[in-house]
RNA sequence: GCGGGCGUGGCGGAAUCGGUAGACGCAACGGACUUAAAAUCCGUUGGGGGCAACCCCGUGCCGGUUCGACCCCGGCCGCCCGCACCA
């Protein structure tokens, strides 16, 4: 007997796929009218090397390419590279290496590490976002967006991170701080590119409710990024001193009776102007500044503010009047800027009005509260109720109360009923090299246009240089001078580039037909689109996957494409943990450095090299900081690919973390072995042979229908932990047949059970499938093998093991035909000796019989 | 604070229609093979009691619905994730 050999085998067959080409996705035109699957794994960024949480992203995508394949689909499981960013920008300045050359060194190396994990890719469709072909196009898009208004240029107050030398989308700002570098963010003034995804608010909400192959979670954080809400805005006029009113959003209308306060954000145009001339008002605004986003959080928002002496009027009451203030808890970037304060009925005007003495007049009644006794104390009444101390609004409900509010408003001229959002438009200027070129040039007496078609791309220079901070573009001798297309003077090239998230907001419609002249070729995309199955981290949950929904729609607007959603399912997988290990001064030490053994429930650790002890601390996502990580490289290296794309897949279930350990690896590579010896030790019939009613050869028979079915259903529904499992049962279930001088039926149903097993693996374990699939002499390769089918007849038992419960408490079993009838199933269950035992001196009150499940016997005592 | 998710053996996890809780794996223990070890194979393994047949307890906690609840309902406790002064 052999071992199963993974150095040999892997290579050998990885070859053998690429020589018949195997995975090669058809094109469009030759595919149509069958049915189709795109299988798309979110694509890495080359930072370097694979890490274990790639491979389990793209095993699991492969798992859904391979079995759709063997279903009878056309797939198109693609792959490329994200390719621009920082991190090359920045291996440039650290160690003199052009972000050109260390990011296609980068993918070489990356690109045969997949290569190497057998992921069943049609590599045919492969690109780099910084292949000029493809960024060339990205600014043809641009273009396109810019013609019908989407992507305009706006000056505005923007994030700047201090330490990447670049402005960050909201989206890319996590606590006040950048998303990539740690910085506090700044405040800046600039002139930027934006992409109006505004427009695009209301669709991509109600898109949201076509998504059902989605998490919950993505959907929920996707429409509060969004943020809708809709109330009123209003004007309140001053009392005296100015004649522009000012506006104010409230989602709470129906609380106008119990104003007492109107406040601004400092950084409000009416806050700066009275700053100008009141230095107390400057200086209180700078104290809020400098509290700043960062602090905010902990201070757990303690309320701030500073009375301007305007007041203005009650838009229900010409002779009510109202103090305007300048405080630290309004935003200046939502809604207005600018609210009125209802304490009562709001948590946090309530704390300012307690601070500051201001009225506090509740407006809504709850129900069952008396309105002469009903008292505000610490909280905010925000319940439900009628209105009451509220003139015409008296006695409705919130809700009525409300619309007659607006509507009221609306009669009166002073307002109006609107949706704000929280999103703001993608910014999408970055001062950076590494990234595609917005494609605009600005010519003093033309002002910004469009770069011309046949000039597309607008490439990058190389000869750049990266001694200092900041965009070498800006700094290029001739690169940014250009001919206006339009009066042919001097004009100057846009120097920014854009975001990298535009690059992946569209890369899956490339790769529908990565070489069509157009960005986008229709018919392959209409034929393609949407991805059936998208797979990757939950991190891009509002970022990258926001944005590619607001591209494609725009794009189907324009009409390039059909699809309005990109991805029709979602599958966010969880990462690869391993516990990590600290020494007594508190360095970290990696896993291979560390002993544990298992002390009755507790577990130890000692380093190896030195005995001395070590503390085992938190399973975390593997870092290089916490030294707990694991290359793919050794593990391929020690157990095969296939153990290691198993081992990532069985031991939870897929969208849950997975903990790396080294027993679990063992565990796949002895199941790898472990089924080869099946196809290896033994002789088999051939599959077409009969099976006659020998009873093991039937059983076995059965047992290979029963885990067909399984593994279809687990992959289908995502549940591979499961499948993996049931092919682990499966295998016992082989081993404890006899294996010398078996009957010619046994063989026989061995053929079948075998040649089913080599189809089954193949998606998790593709390579030791094949060479278990030559071994038994199967057609051709089992990478182009149809899937089993299993028989619902020869999958469900023909027995059925009902328990037999008395009130409720199992006290025997019986073995039935499937299907027996519940009197007939009653009679056995009274007839059970362990049931009899515990009827004893009671009386039968009522049997319940579920057919081919359970008998409960309730019984009382005896009469 | 708001939203989403989750609590099951020493560990990862099964049980997705309300019907035998603990599949499968890991770890541990016992045994076979071996001069020995590794590898492999066989067996045991939720807790407690009993020589045994068996019995009792058990899915975070308290209560409810039901013949029957890990599953449904109400109320707590704990953990994870996202958002967070969003008017």
């Amino acid at each position: 007997m052999a071992r199963y050999n993974p150095k040999e085998a892997e290579p050998k067959w990885q070859a053998v796929w690429q020589a018949a080409g195997v995975f090669r996705a058809p094109d469009a035109e030759d595919a149509a009218g069958k049915p189709k699957y795109y299988a798309l794994e979110m694509f890495p960024y080359p930072s370097g090397r694979l890490h274990i949480g790639h491979v389990r992203n793209y095993a699991m995508g492969d798992v859904i390419a391979r079995f759709k394949r063997a279903r009878g689909f056309s797939v198109l499981h693609p792959m490329g590279w994200d390719a621009f960013g920082l991190a090359a920008e920045n291996a440039a300045m650290e160690r003199g290496i052009h972000p050109k050359t260390w990011t296609y060194d980068n993918i070489a190396v990356m690109r045969d590490q997949l290569k190497r994990l057998g992921v069943s890719i049609d590599w045919s469709r492969e690109f780099a976002t910084c292949d000029p072909a493809y960024y060339g196009r990205q600014q043809a898009l641009f273009l396109e967006l810019y013609k019908r208004g989407l992507a305009y240029r706006k000056e505005g107050v923007v994030n700047w991170d201090p330490v990447d030398h670049t402005v960050l989308a909201n989206e890319q700002v996590v606590d006040g701080l950048g998303w990539r570098s740690g910085a506090v963010v700044e405040k800046r003034r600039l002139t930027q590119w934006f992409l109006r995804i505004t427009d695009y608010a209301d669709d991509l909400i109600d898109g949201l409710k076509t998504l059902d192959r989605w998490p919950e979670k993505v959907r929920v954080m996707q429409e509060n990024w969004i943020g809708r809400s809709s109330g009123l805005r209003l004007n309140f006029a001053f009392a005296a001193g100015r004649d522009e009113p000012l506006s104010v959003y409230t989602t709470r209308p129906d609380t106008l009776y119990g104003a007492s306060f109107v406040a601004v954000a400092p950084d409000h145009p009416l806050a700066q102007e009275i700053a100008a001339k009141d230095p107390a008002a400057a200086a209180f605004i700078a104290e809020c500044r400098r509290g700043g986003t960062s602090e905010a959080e902990i201070e757990a928002g303690e309320k701030k503010g500073y009375d301007t002496g305007l007041e203005v009027i009650h838009p229900f009451d010409p002779n009510w009047r109202l103090p305007v203030w300048i405080a630290n808890f309004i935003l200046m970037d939502y809604g207005t800027g600018a609210i009125f304060g209802c304490p009562a009925h709001d948590q946090r005007d309530l704390d300012f009005a307690r601070k500051y003495g201001l009225p506090v007049r509740p407006v809504v009644l709850p129900p069952d509260a008396d309105p002469a006794s009903f008292e505000i104390a610490d909280e905010a009444y925000v319940g439900p109720g009628r209105a009451f101390n509220s003139g015409f609004l008296d006695g409705l409900e919130v809700a009525e109360a409300k619309a007659a509010a607006i509507a009221r408003a609306e009669a009166d001229g002073f307002g109006e009923g609107v949706t704000v959002y929280r999103l703001r438009d993608w910014g999408v200027s970055r001062q950076r090299y590494w990234g595609c070129p917005i494609p605009i040039v600005y010519c003093d007496a033309c002002g910004p246009l469009a770069v011309p078609a046949d000039q597309l791309p607008v490439a990058l220079p190389d000869d750049v240089a990266f001694d200092k901070p900041g965009n070498p573009l800006e700094r290029h001798p001739t690169w940014k001078h250009a001919a206006c297309p339009q009066c042919g003077g001097k004009a100057t090239r846009e120097t920014d580039t854009l975001d990298t998230f535009v690059d992946s907001s569209w890369y899956f419609l490339r790769f529908t037909n990565p070489a069509a002249a157009r960005p986008v070729d229709r018919a392959s995309a209409d034929y393609w689109m949407p991805v059936d199955q998208y797979i990757g981290g939950v991190e891009h949950a509002v970022l990258h996957l926001l944005y590619a929904r607001f591209v494609t729609r725009a794009l189907a607007d324009d009409d390039v494409l059909a699809a309005r959603e990109p991805f029709a399912g979602l599958f966010t997988q969880g990462m690869v943990t391993h516990e990590s290990y600290r020494r007594q001064n508190g360095d970290w030490v990696e896993p291979n450095e560390v002993e544990v053994v298992q002390e009755g429930d507790t577990r130890r650790a000692t380093l190896i090299e030195t005995g001395e002890p070590v503390v085992i601390g938190d399973t975390e996502k593997m870092s290089k900081s916490k030294r707990n990580v694991v290359s793919p490289e050794e593990i391929a290296e020690a157990y095969g690919v296939d153990a290691a794309r198993l081992f990532v897949m069985s031991d939870s279930p897929p969208e849950r973390d997975v903990q790396w350990t080294t027993g679990g690896i063992q565990g796949a590579w002895r199941l790898g072995n472990r089924i080869w010896d099946e196809f290896d030790s033994q002789p088999v019939g051939a599959p077409g042979a009969a099976v006659g009613d020998d009873a093991k050869a039937v059983e076995l028979i059965r047992s290979t229908h029963r885990l067909i079915k399984a593994l279809t259903e687990a992959i289908e529904g995502f549940r591979f932990n499961s499948g993996i499992a049931r092919i682990y049962a499966f295998l016992n279930e082989l081993k404890g047949l006899p294996a010398a001088g078996a009957s010619p039926a046994l063989l026989a149903a061995r053929g079948q059970a075998l040649s089913a097993l080599a189809r089954l693996i193949a998606p998790f374990m593709p390579h030791l499938a094949e060479e278990a699939w030559a071994r038994i002499g199967g057609e051709g390769l089992v990478a182009q093998a149809p899937w089993p089918d299993y028989d619902p007849a020869l999958a469900a038992d023909e027995t059925a093991t009902l328990a037999v419960q008395v009130n409720g408490k199992r006290r025997g079993e019986i073995h039935l035909p499937k299907g027996t009838a519940a009197a007939e199933a009653e009679k056995m269950a009274l007839a059970d000796a362990g049931v009899q035992r515990h009827l004893d001196g009671l009386s039968v009150r009522k049997v319940i019989v579920v057919p081919d499940r359970i008998v409960n016997i309730v019984v009382g005592p005896a009469q």
